[in-house]
DNA sequence: TTATCGAATGAGACCGGTCTCAATCACTAA
DNA sequence: TTAGTGATTGAGACCGGTCTCATTCGATAA
């Protein structure tokens, strides 16, 4: 049994060394495992260090350093089931370098997400990894740049910061889900993200400035267009940003007249919230509406029909982009990489042909 | 435009008090916001610090003042939603009190664990937050307390550690989804739990090492026995630690004889697995067995029919905790407070009488 | 006019490590 | 025997802040 006679100050690498017999410094080289000691002076301190139960403190350790061994992560929304995949990824990726990770949430709002990114560098740590919640304001990524330490982009790229960044393959993929969709006969297909943006209308892309979202929008209405569709445009929904939002973004849509016969949802957490929706309207998938959504969230392959997804390779993600980082951090010296991570559709149930024969609704303007 | 003209060392208190010609002393008042300093001291140093572009270094900040305005938390799994979503209520309740939190996931082992908790100290965060892995090793928890930290717990109580916790009446609400079970004329219910342990197979309550565990099963078995099933120890399952030792366990479960008639399942990630298995082996929920399970995860309530769940307040849950743990932080002295909150059941539809007479299976022992 | 006082400032130690450089030592080669 | 060598060790500066204590200064009181 140990007993502390003082327990506010902890035990310090010259205690060891008093106890040890031996200078702070040898005492250091041991402790921090670094120089050359003797193998009985190794031993000496070892024990002294065992009987005073010595822990060093990281925090002096990486002040004279500059690594702290630590890799900040700053994502939209951990409850996301997306995020916390990719998480997992940059987790197992950093553990098995020996890196840890420091989590921090940004709520998908920028200033969050300045403070985070702040916090984080006042922190030391070795390297972030970011999910830019805005392609506008990037000064604060420009400031890690600045610091010295390296940075990495995970899901969406900024295209005027030329720094490690690993996406999927959004564009593409969104034409294939909305072709799925219009290859079934629809032409009244909806389009439901999480922008936040004043009264969910959707004008142009300017408006939007994330770049995953923005891929998407455009792979959607590409294939809308060529498909003969007027204006897709007018089917875009924006600030679907809460399970609340979306809600009322979705009741909106299913009770209006001009009802549209297909989904796509940008999230499984839109998406779910869709098909609850659905269900409270008396409707049927994909009888009623035909669904797909992004991301194969676990939920997706037990409802009645499954629902078809998009399958990000997520953990993929996360992992590919610490590995990245930790290169760059291990030293190695190269210009930023892009990568794009291919996307897969799992086809389950929730597509079908339009309810009726397809009206082309057309509304004046 | 600042344009930095050596990019690897940072701007120092020095630094900024050369500029504004006075003392670092003086400088490090201004900037670090404590002592008294002169108006016009005060604005030369601020716009000296403007110009410099001087950031703080948190480390160096916080290893004289011991304190780094952090809260480490470890929990065991961050991807199980009763988590994440437990994490929100701590990092809520950390933001309104100016804490910051640095998340670590033990994935439910010692070892790990062990790691997280001894780097989160070495960071020197002000206070934990741990989800215990197990209760037979905690030789790293009471050095957290050691080392002057106050240390809360969450979700599981450690019979022998008195500090802050905060868990939810898991015996209780065992007994009445138990109870459920009974009442709907059930008699062979199978409870499936995520314990590591050998072979799955249950032997008694010295096996279980986590407090929450430990009083699901005794709430199980005591409403079993009282509803006179003979041995309900047999109807324990352990061992459902990821998506696919769960599918084992359902698949033997499903595949068996002595089918049973209704199952609890101890998470929301164990029971989407049961659900699914059910599934593939062509049964129907309730009609061939009913399911309850604990945690009201989202996918819940839209499957087919929707499954009756323990609707544990999760998010009161961690934001509880932290709320325990930040006013100790903040100095106030008091014994360890137990919390235990209250747990509603949401009845959905999985839950109908037993599909055949029942037959209370005896197996000679 | 001079002693007293409080406010403002400066000098320098300190936190707990790392790391450079010089000193010491045993031992080998000339 | 003695200079030369490499391996160990010790002394002390340093990282970037905080904080104690002494000093300075102007203003008020005696």
């Amino acid at each position: 049994m140990k007993n502390s006679t003082q327990k506010t100050r902890s035990v310090t690498v010259s205690d060891v060394a008093r106890e040890a017999k031996v200078s702070k410094a040898t005492a250091a080289r041991v402790l921090g495992g670094y120089g050359v000691v003797s193998d009985k002076v190794r031993t000496d301190v070892m024990t002294a260090a065992k009987t005073l139960d010595y822990r060093p403190n990281e925090l002096a350790r990486s002040m004279t350093t500059g690594k702290s061994g630590i890799i900040g992560v700053v994502v939209g929304d951990i409850e996301n089931p997306f995020f916390s995949l990719a998480v997992r990824g940059i987790t197992d990726a950093a553990r098995a370098a020996g890196f840890n990770v420091i989590l921090a949430n940004s709520g998908e709002q920028i200033e969050v997400e300045k403070a985070a990114v702040r916090l984080l560098i006042s922190k030391r740590v070795d390297g972030l990894i970011v999910t830019p919640s805005e392609s506008r304001d990037v000064s604060h990524l420009r400031d890690i740049n600045r610091s010295g330490r390296p940075l990495a982009l995970l899901d969406r790229a900024l295209p005027d910061l030329d720094v490690d960044t690993v996406t999927v393959d959004d564009l593409d993929v969104a034409m294939r889900a909305t072709r799925i969709l219009v290859d079934a006969g629809h032409r009244h297909i909806t389009y439901v993200t999480a922008v936040d943006a004043e009264g969910s209308e959707y004008q142009d892309l300017g408006q939007i400035y994330t770049s995953s979202v923005r891929e998407r929008i455009e792979g959607f209405l590409a294939v809308c267009r060529d498909a003969g569709i007027d204006r897709p445009e007018r089917y875009v929904r924006l600030g679907a940003t809460s399970p609340e939002e979306t809600r009322k973004v979705a009741t909106k849509l299913l009770s209006s007249l001009d009802r549209p016969t297909a989904i796509l949802a940008s999230d499984s957490l839109i998406a779910l919230e869709i098909f609850k929706a659905i269900r409270q309207h008396g409707l049927r998938v994909p009888e009623d509406i035909s669904l797909i959504t992004f991301h194969d969230a676990d939920w997706t392959s037990v409802t009645t029909p499954p629902i078809t997804v998009v399958d990000q390779p997520v953990y993929a993600l996360g992992k590919s982009v610490a590995e990245l980082l930790i290169r760059r951090l291990k030293g190695e010296v190269r210009a930023p990489e892009r990568l794009i991570l291919p996307t897969v559709i799992i086809e389950r149930g929730s597509v079908g042909p339009p309810a009726t024969a397809t009206q082309v609704s057309k509304i004046s303007g």
